[in-house]
DNA sequence: ATGTCGCTTTGAAAGCGA
């Protein structure tokens, strides 16, 4: 089984690309992120065509999250229970949800979360803690799932708008007093590591980013962020049998400035340990 | 060079978010 995560940036404006890439990598399951429309303008066509089907969590022209899968796609869960909102408040004094996370099940039974965390602007921005908020309870969410399924095989991936480590940005002195590289990101993305879900792709590519800014020149500089990851639980570590950075993805016409992050597994199936050999 | 892109409201250009 391939799975991908990728910040695709406006699914209209990329459905080609993204389509053509999906087969070119013949990957099984794809999440999107930034797909920015709503469900009913989502370009369903060209990803049937291809042989996927799709499940999408769109609400406006801001984030928006989705999956592709041509292995089976059942269980769709929108948000996450504790999942905090942004922005005006509503008539009855809560925030509005915005459309940055959803679950599917696919293959056997591989629990995968397509995530956009809130980007927080600013240090000093009601997105900044808006997004560790979002981040906390999303690990409250993970812990709980982790203590329900031992041995079960989950994976939250997506673009985490967190620099993990120092090498993970080009130039750590362009970053003073910014996000993405702060101490409480980081910590609150050691959280998801300290419940067992590990990135499984840094052990097998262990350089390289994920995002490069469209504005100055970054790409040709590589000037770039690694932000976007594949954590894994315990059971789905074991099924890692490769990973890839797909850097060619930024190149060309029109691309996103993001790029997919592949990972390969080989499952047991339980379906094989019960059936007899037959030769 | 604030070396870009995509979406929206609007009806060409500006605002917003990233």
């Amino acid at each position: 089984m391939r799975v991908a995560t990728w910040n695709v940036n406006s699914i209209r404006a990329r459905v080609g690309r993204v389509t053509d890439w999906l087969q070119r990598a013949d990957v099984d399951v794809l999440a999107m992120q930034e797909i920015k429309c709503k469900d009913a303008q989502f370009p369903h066509e060209p990803f049937e065509a291809a042989g996927y089907e799709v499940a999408t969590h769109g609400l406006s022209q801001w984030n928006g999250v989705a999956f592709a899968s041509r292995i089976g796609l059942a269980d769709v869960e929108l948000d996450f229970p504790g999942m905090p909102g942004f922005g005006k408040p509503l008539p009855d004094g809560s925030l509005p949800l915005e459309a940055r996370a959803m679950a599917v099940t696919v293959g056997d039974d591989v629990r995968l979360w397509s995530l956009y965390v809130p980007n927080g602007r600013e240090l000093d921005n009601p997105h900044y803690p808006y997004k560790l908020e979002w981040l906390d309870r999303l690990a409250d969410v993970a812990q709980r799932w982790l203590g329900d399924h031992e041995g079960g095989a989950l994976a939250m991936m997506g673009d985490w708008n967190i620099a993990p480590l120092d090498e993970d940005v080009w130039d750590l002195r362009a970053f003073e007093g910014a996000t993405h590289v702060s101490e409480p990101e980081r910590e609150a993305f050691r959280r998801f590591e300290g419940l067992g879900l590990a990135d499984v792709v840094r052990p097998l590519v262990p350089t390289g980013y994920t995002y490069w800014d469209y504005k100055q020149l970054r790409f040709p500089r590589n000037e770039g962020m690694r932000i976007d990851f594949v954590l894994g639980s315990p059971g789905f570590q074991d099924a890692v049998t490769g990973a890839a950075i797909e850097r060619d993805e930024r190149k060309g016409d029109a691309p996103s400035d993001h790029v997919p992050v592949v990972v390969d597994l080989e499952l047991d199936s339980p379906l094989d340990d019960d059936r007899p050999m037959i030769f």
